[in-house]
DNA sequence: TCATTTTGTCAATTATATATTACACTTGCT
DNA sequence: AGCAAGTGTAATATATAATTGACAAAATGA
């Protein structure tokens, strides 16, 4: 139940961009850089509205960046 | 930021697979009923773990089911 | 109709996502 | 060599996702 992980791909395709530092990303999605941070680093599991919006301005699909790590 | 709301279509997905009830959906995702109750109600927006495991277990893709109402 | 299952919802608590402030380290630029 | 911008991370605080226990009402089926 709590050892299920989730994984993500936020900080290659935001770095694939070429655009955006993680401030910006944060900027634009809302939080702050410290939180885009620590979802780029996987260390936890954001809320869908956040996702949503990462997914929205990095123009990937939601099930493009996160999946489940089984 | 806080005016951005998430949709989906949980309770319609789990109907239309005809064999689970919200309780059983609740128990495969590894939340409790009350939480899947106020998902498929569109009260909060849940964590993508959360989000991934209703996913999985209704085989439909994550941009099906929740997207940002705007 | 009656019994059982399923759903909606409430109040109270716990767990955790996110914010805030801060600081050190790296990288790129001139 | 410097300075500025970007990054990783830590400690503490706040907001909210998720749990627990419970009850009434609606739906389903005999």
């Amino acid at each position: 139940m709590k050892n299920i992980s989730v994984k993500n791909r936020v900080k290659i395709a935001r770095i694939e961009r070429g655009d955006l530092t993680q401030g910006k990303l944060a900027n634009l999605v809302g939080v702050t850089r410290q939180t885009m941070n620590l979802i780029e680093a996987q260390k936890y599991n954001p809320t869908i509205r956040v996702c949503l919006l990462i997914s929205k301005h990095l123009e990937k699909s939601l099930d493009e960046l996160f999946w489940i790590d089984e």
